[in-house]
DNA sequence: AAACTGACAAAAATTGAAATCTGTCATCCC
DNA sequence: GGGATGACAGATTTCAATTTTTGTCAGTTT
């Protein structure tokens, strides 16, 4: 029995708590209901299908993450240059901390990403994006020499997938990883510079 | 019952066998010894556990591959530029062959080289001083910049993770893989050349 | 005597029966 | 009537009993 009425967004952080505390293999429909003090029922009124569920959950996680590298990049008055040292930079950070503080969590919503790829690939699609618009940028102004923006920004994405796939958190905890970042960033930085 | 006497390279090639027809989790010790007609005690002579027969396994692949490789960049009267293309080529187009041709021997070989990660530590090493020498080169010439050789190298092999980091595998069947190799390779010998 | 065998204990994997979970829906409650 | 419930069938997971495998070594074979 429930006060207030049962919503989406509800369900979804009452999910997020289970995944938190249980991990992805552990959590159950009906946990989710227990913690919102309802039957299993309910639950599918809201969702299709457990899969649904877990895919708002992963949808949510990433727009946040979407939403704090926005914030960390909201910098006026930087050259392009700066601009995209500072988005590549807040990526790593932001992916490398996340990874450190709570690795099982982690673990956890990359088993979502990968269960719901195409989630993935619009988060994906949102990063190149806003590189993307960087290197427009730097080319309008004449810093970064011409050439088609959006192969452009793949190649820095594709260039700097050690530092920001999850697929190689493992490796992120070696000590030389902030170095190694600043060597493939001044790496693109070069090769991006008008001559 | 066998003619000639049973030696550790005979083995490491029936286990291989026996990898490629079960795959990683199905091979047992006691298979490898059915297929020599041995009894599993005379393969305990050479290996002291199943672990280091596996490791030998994985380490003669990767000398495999390193041999592969240097045949294929063994090329003469190339500036620095374009051996490091042909060098960076040569790695994508194999790794993407082998993992195209046969994904579970591929898969099999992954789980193998996570499994003993200090020999793939030492192929890594091996890549890396190989790119070095092509970077050392390039800067003692004049065509690359000014710089330390070993970090250079180092951001180069972590700049194209995404194309020959077996983790990453996945990705290589998308129709697009080349085309942003090719944009990685063009983006890192512009960040190199000499200005 | 050098190489191999196979019995053995401990560890790991497999199996299958029982328990739990997913998704549906007829029914109930406000 | 809109929202919630819980019984139910089929799918999936769990867990303990059983089988298989690993690694050793005393004894056998050549």
């Amino acid at each position: 029995m429930r006060a207030e009425p049962l919503d989406a967004e509800t369900i979804v952080s009452a999910t997020e708590e289970v995944l938190r505390r249980h991990g992805p293999d552990k959590t159950t429909v009906l946990d989710v209901a227990r913690v919102l003090g309802v039957s299993h029922g309910s639950v599918y009124r809201h969702f299709p299908s457990k899969a649904a569920l877990r895919e708002a959950v992963i949808r949510r996680w990433l727009d946040r993450v979407r939403e704090e590298l926005a914030a960390a990049v909201r910098d006026p008055g930087l050259t392009p240059s700066e601009r995209l040292r500072a988005l590549l930079t807040a990526m790593f950070t932001q992916k490398w901390a996340k990874a450190d503080n709570d690795p099982e969590l982690f673990a956890t919503f990359r088993v979502l990403a990968t269960e719901h790829s195409s989630v993935s690939s619009a988060h994906v699609a949102d990063l190149l994006a806003q590189i993307r618009a960087i290197v427009e940028d730097g080319i309008a102004v004449g810093d970064f020499a011409p050439g088609d923006p959006e192969v452009t920004a793949r190649a820095i994405l594709d260039a700097t997938s050690r530092f920001h796939n999850p697929a190689h958190a493992a490796e992120w905890r070696s000590p030389g990883t902030a170095a190694e970042a600043e060597a493939v960033i001044a790496l693109i930085l070069n090769g991006i510079r008008a001559r």
